[in-house]
DNA sequence: AGCACGCCGACT
DNA sequence: GTCGGCGTGCTC
């Protein structure tokens, strides 16, 4: 008997193993074994099937040498998502293995799984209540103790853990001891699970409002002829409600639900508000959960009463669902959905949708400003839509004011990083006891040139997307096909000859606050600030309760989360959303000033907006203050289709690496040449991305904008025949590609 | 990915 | 002479 096993490495093949006959009948497809792959490395492969005769062209089969599991880790249907999986995405099988199983399963990693144990107590065998309480009677504390472990057990069957008894009974662990050796109590080690579980009663759902209720019902009722159905719900308007009775209906049909959230900043108010209703049916499943944790989930799900529902974040995709019949993909456009690095680079919205049809299941997108891709597959009739515009307790949606920062850059009245009207505000604010948060998005990118007086940045004329400055080159430089143009002398707007590299970051913000109004309390909100566990969770229980007054925050803050009494929010840049290098950026900078905004005047009272930009007349500006995602979405659809951008047309970044930047060039326009010939137009660069040189590695990237309707095995043999005449070159054999399909 | 092999320069 | 840096190729 053989085995192909898949092992977790970046290795598209699976490999052939001989199974010697004492292993024959334990082994079973989705079980790990290990093996040897190497010289003496041993792997925990995964069985994916099994063969009577091996491959012929393999000689020197190794032997499996030992069987890991009594049960298979995965299931079937499992595997066969990892396969569309590194189809779609162009990566390896193995690499799918790796990120899918927790390696706590896998015995060939330093976390691997052990129980976790505790003491219990119990009554020692054979002794009766009588006896027990006769032997302590000159012992007061010895006693008490009995008593109160009684009160546990008056039958003098149960058991209690001793860390238990010890807090409820107040005695210390020497009087324990002391019942130990008298042999009346026993104490003995237990296995037990690390999972938490929820001791509350649960409640019943929350009736839903009118509103809520026909949104609940259309739903329900395009997703007779839908797999999917995009929620499209102003913030505040009470998503969750809806998805709660969602989910009942499927769990009540014995069927799994998968909900999704973008990170896991946002997981402890979901998961609170969801365990309230759902209690112990539900598992939670993110990066902050730690290996032997994720075994326990993964092997729940894998047993007799698994979960009924699984919160978590992309990861959760891959976790062993017997029948999902309900996946919710929350704040859906989101590009933390999207993983970077390192391989499967996938879409875990977009996976989700496959693995849902899979199953048979349906899939819910929820958004307050949906992405453009899934509103256009629900304009297109590819995805149901239901709209959700009342916000929760009819609250009104906030009124945003722009201000006009150039004009008043002109007449010397912007002193500091804050309009006078925004000052003002938030002085009011603050006299009302009252809070603000302020919402500024600096990244640490190389910067992008801008009039110092008008804010206008250059763009690519082929692209559409802001250039980006090169000190070094002293030039603009496109990051979508490479182009580079000599700086302008002066500024064609305004004629301003003063163009610089601008931005300021939140640190600037928080300094220039401090100064501004000394003495009130400040908080910071950004990477930087919440680099430590928890440190994030602590920054907002501190301005929910109050102790915060002002908030200064990058995007972190603009995500789903539950403020009451936030009454001002300002918008310090709108412009610097707004010139990000990147075709999505005027999606971007729609959805999170109008998440931002939605922060403000929650609960019954409306909130101010104060947005500050150097474009008050800018149609995305016009759009943002209307709270019009049609028009927005109209106008980036034009912008799509001119310039072959997604939904639609289909993105490939190509990435080369290597560490001799000469051969590299040369290896990076060898092969756009070689796509070029067989793809034409629709092959960009290569260009020198922002961040051009990783790890002493220099990177070069060649973009595909491919029709959506192409076919992708077409695309994947295309690129795989041209890497492999690439590599035919001696001196590009160690360069190293990797590709990123949908990029974000 | 991880590891051995082998080629080169740098040092005892 | 030998040690160790890293480029290259292979793993059932």
């Amino acid at each position: 008997m053989y085995i192909e096993v898949i092992l977790p490495a970046p290795l598209a093949d699976t490999y052939t193993y001989f199974v010697p006959p004492e292993m024959e009948s334990q082994i079973a497809p989705g079980m790990l074994v290990e093996v040897e792959f190497g010289k003496n490395k041993h792997y925990s492969a995964l069985v994916s099937y099994i063969r009577q005769v091996p491959p012929e062209s393999i000689l020197g089969i190794k032997p499996v040498l030992a069987v890991e599991t009594d049960y298979p880790v995965v299931r079937r249907p499992q595997v066969r998502f990892w396969e569309w999986l590194s189809q779609y995405y162009l990566c390896k099988l193995g690499s799918v293995y790796s990120a899918a199983l927790p390696s706590g399963l896998r015995s060939d990693s330093t976390v691997s799984y052990t129980a976790k144990k505790e003491t219990f107590v119990r009554f020692a065998p054979g002794i009766t209540m009588e006896n027990a309480f006769q032997s302590v009677k000159r012992s007061p504390k010895q006693e008490e103790l009995l008593l109160s472990f009684v009160r546990y057990s008056p039958t003098g069957k149960g058991e209690i853990a001793k860390k238990e008894l010890l807090a409820k009974s107040q005695a210390n662990a020497a009087v324990l001891n002391g019942l130990a050796e008298k042999g009346i109590l026993c104490l003995f080690e237990k296995e037990i699970s690390r999972l938490h579980t929820y001791s509350h009663e649960v409640c019943k759902l929350n009736t839903l409002n009118p509103f809520q209720q026909q949104a609940h019902n259309e739903i329900t009722g395009l997703l007779k002829e839908k797999d999917v159905c995009l929620l499209y719900g102003v913030t505040s308007a009470g998503k969750t409600e809806i998805y709660t009775h969602l989910i009942q209906k499927v769990i009540e049909q014995g069927r799994q639900v998968l909900f999704l959230l973008p990170e896991i900043a946002l997981t402890a108010q979901i998961t609170g508000r969801l365990q309230k209703f759902f209690g112990n049916q539900m598992g939670v499943y993110h990066s902050k959960i730690n290996d032997r944790e994720k075994v326990e989930i993964w092997n729940n799900l894998l047993g007799d009463s698994p979960y009924k529902i699984i919160l978590g974040v992309r990861s959760s995709i891959f976790l062993p669902f017997r029948d999902l019949g309900l996946v919710i993909v929350d704040e859906e456009h989101e590009p933390g959905y999207k993983q970077q690095d390192p391989a499967p680079r996938y879409h875990a919205r977009n996976a989700a949708i496959v693995l849902a049809k899979m199953h048979g299941a349906k899939v819910v997108l929820g958004s307050a400003t949906p992405s453009i891709e899934s509103y256009f597959n629900a304009q297109t009739g590819k995805y149901g839509l239901v709209r959700l515009e009342k916000r929760f307790e009819e609250t009104a949606l906030p009124s945003i004011m722009p201000v006009d920062v150039k004009e008043l850059r002109r007449k010397k009245q912007m002193k500091t990083l804050f309009s006078p009207l925004l000052t003002t505000k938030i002085q009011e604010t603050l006299d009302r006891g009252e809070q603000v948060l302020l919402f500024h998005n600096r990244r640490g990118f190389s910067p992008t040139l801008s009039c110092k007086i008008c804010d206008w940045t250059p763009k690519c004329k082929y692209c559409d997307i802001s250039l980006t400055y090169h000190k070094y080159s002293n030039r603009l430089t496109c990051h979508y096909c490479g182009r580079t143009q000599k700086l302008p002398e002066s500024c064609p707007e305004c004629g301003n000859a003063d163009l610089k590299a601008m931005g300021f970051g939140t640190e600037k913000v928080e300094e220039e606050i401090k100064a501004l109004f000394p003495g009130i309390a400040v908080d910071r909100m950004d990477a930087d600030t919440t680099r430590q566990k928890k440190s994030s969770e602590d920054i907002i229980k501190r301005f929910e309760d109050g102790k915060t007054q002002l908030l200064i925050g990058t995007q972190m803050i603009s995500k789903g989360l539950d403020f009451g009494k936030v009454s001002l929010v300002g918008i310090l840049s709108a412009d610097s959303l707004m010139n990000f290098p990147d075709f999505r950026a005027y999606e971007r900078a729609y959805q999170l000033m109008s998440q931002v905004a939605g922060r403000a005047g929650r609960r019954k009272t409306q909130g101010e907006v104060i947005l500050q930009t150097s474009h008050p007349e800018h149609l995305l500006i016009q759009s943002v203050l209307a709270h019009d995602f049609e028009s927005m979405y109209e106008t980036q659809m034009e912008e799509r289709q001119l310039f072959r951008y997604p939904p639609l047309f289909r993105l490939i970044y190509i990435n080369l690496k290597h560490r001799n930047e000469e051969v590299l060039r040369n290896a990076a326009d060898y092969l756009g040449e070689i796509l070029r010939n067989r793809l034409g137009d629709r092959v960009l660069g290569p260009d020198k991305p922002a961040v051009s040189r990783i790890q002493n590695r220099s990177i070069r990237r060649i973009l595909l904008k491919i029709e959506i309707s192409a076919s992708l095995n077409a695309l994947r043999e295309a690129l795989e025949e041209a890497q492999t005449r690439l590599q035919t070159n001696q001196e590009y054999k160690s360069i190293v590609i990797q590709y990123d399909v949908d990029p974000v």
